[in-house]
DNA sequence: CTGAGGTCATAACCCCAGCTTATGAGGTGA
DNA sequence: TCACCTCATAAGCTGGGGTTATGACCTCAG
């Protein structure tokens, strides 16, 4: 697949192979092999180059979807290795680990290559903890308060989300829920503890209690999939279900009177600002969500 | 990584194993390279099964959407195979068939393994032909009108947006940018002739005439990415910058008075009710995102 | 018109990653 | 305490995918 990315920016099968560190055969022969494998023409080759086919452009379109997320599995995971000699060691919490760190990652690998980071993930009060004791140079955390004793600053806003399938009768709501239902309506949810459920539950304690739910899962994933199979209305952070709310496998559901947004910061020990790799990676993050 | 998925959720590398039809030594083999390889423990093994780390669950998340993307690259382009015998011929425009019908693709064939599917991408007009003409058995075009001879139903709404790096003033606004704004500014445009491209040129006539190219660039990746990088303001799907918002890579900019939105529809030669497979596609197009 | 420099394809060879089967060691539950 | 589950180790084979060497084809400049 980054064979046929870069023949797609290169226009040439040798001149990709180069970039790949790989010969010229190599690279005919893996295109070939493709092609025979999806029974599609990807490439029209010449004498003066390679061409995308029609095709082919679709295909290096999804193949580039697969290597982006390749790319923050990738650049994930290598923090997660946590070496002691990391230059940067990093806390942040679920979500944001999740969704949103290997994507910083990524670009900060770009940009500055030689940066190794170590992280750590834990819930907002384990962050707070770590980057108090030095443990860690740099914090993400989100809540509506910043932990005693630490800077921070808002990269961003994070909102908890009502969904439901489009088949449920909430999607076709013209007007906004009214919080009150959603307190007794039985909801997908996150297993007690976690941050959403802590979120969810604070909002809901005006409008009659902590949400019921109706199964509680695991993991995002697994709220996600009930959901999206019509199990049930779900509860999830906006980044979870991006894609989900996009191709309108999931619909949001407003809901009147309920703010579920929280902010996400960044922290770091008061006092010492930071400085070398953690200033690039916060800079990359508020270019990224800057505060308004 | 469907290994890890597949332990993640059956709770033992054998049964894991037997799921992906290789055999237990391969599953804790390749476990154990996949450790060594990331330097994180993934899985607690014990007499009783194996169970996530902590960073197990974390490296599985990202995992699945590697595996996410790489089922829709696969549902894709075993469409595009296009084999004579396939039972249900589709032909879609580029931004469907790019963003849309792998998933549905995907969700298909859990339903119906049988079901071969054929894709032919191009834009509405020769998707209109194709399925008039009988090549396609289910079309699914975006536009303001519905081609003539055909039936059609209306399964979303695509939007077009404008959006900016978030370090761009147009970020920062608290009120909507006048219609007459993002006429006169140069924007980042896809070529000539493209879909996005009529349908933004005919929204503006009124406010003062075409869009103007600040770039054209020849994919929709292509101006992603400029945008990202800061080059200007772009307009472009909101399927398509659907990640780039949630992350806030990408800031939505609201515009006054000016109507972006054009329907997504699937279409059929008039008469004939789609039966068989392309109903069952169908109905899970609806099931997706039914008219509101 | 011809030779230089680019394209891609074919052929022959080689290596090692990863599979399989067979076996053993360590817990758990009836 | 024995049957049954877990996972790990060992030994041997296979083939996908790499390499180098070479050749055919096209384009362009002189």
């Amino acid at each position: 697949m980054e064979l046929l990315v870069a023949v797609a920016r290169l226009g040439s099968l040798g001149r990709a192979a180069r970039e790949l560190g790989i010969s010229q055969p190599a690279a005919s022969g893996r295109m070939r092999a493709l092609e025979r494998q999806l029974g599609v023409a990807l490439v029209r080759r010449s004498p003066g180059g390679s061409r995308l086919t029609e095709s082919g452009a679709l295909v290096t379109e999804w193949a580039r979807k697969v290597l982006e997320a390749a790319a923050d599995f990738d650049a994930g995971a290598r923090a997660l290795r946590g070496q002691r000699d990391s230059r940067l060691r990093v806390a942040a919490s679920m979500t944001v680990a999740e969704y949103l760190l290997p994507g910083w990652l990524t670009a900060l690998h770009v940009r500055h290559p030689g940066t190794a980071v170590s992280l750590a993930a834990g819930n907002s009060v384990a962050v707070a903890a770590q980057v108090a004791s030095g443990a860690a140079d740099l914090g993400f955390v989100e809540g509506l308060d910043v932990p005693a004793g630490l800077d921070a600053v808002v990269i961003g806003q994070d909102r908890l989300l009502v969904v439901v399938a489009p088949a449920h009768p909430w999607a076709a709501r013209r007007r906004p829920l009214p919080a009150a239902e959603v307190a007794t309506t039985p909801l997908l949810l996150r297993e007690e503890g976690s941050g959403t459920r802590q979120v969810l539950d604070a909002s809901l304690a005006p409008h009659g209690g902590p949400a019921v739910p109706l199964l509680e899962l695991a993991s995002t994933t697994a709220v996600k999939t009930a959901a999206v199979g019509g199990a049930g209305p779900a509860v999830l952070s906006e980044l979870a279900v991006a894609d989900e709310l996009s191709a309108h496998r999931l619909v949001d559901v407003p809901v009147a009177g309920l703010d579920l947004r929280r902010a996400l910061r960044a922290v770091w020990p008061a006092g010492h600002r930071p400085a070398g790799p953690a200033r690039d990676l916060l800079g990359l993050t508020r270019r990224a969500a800057p505060r308004r």
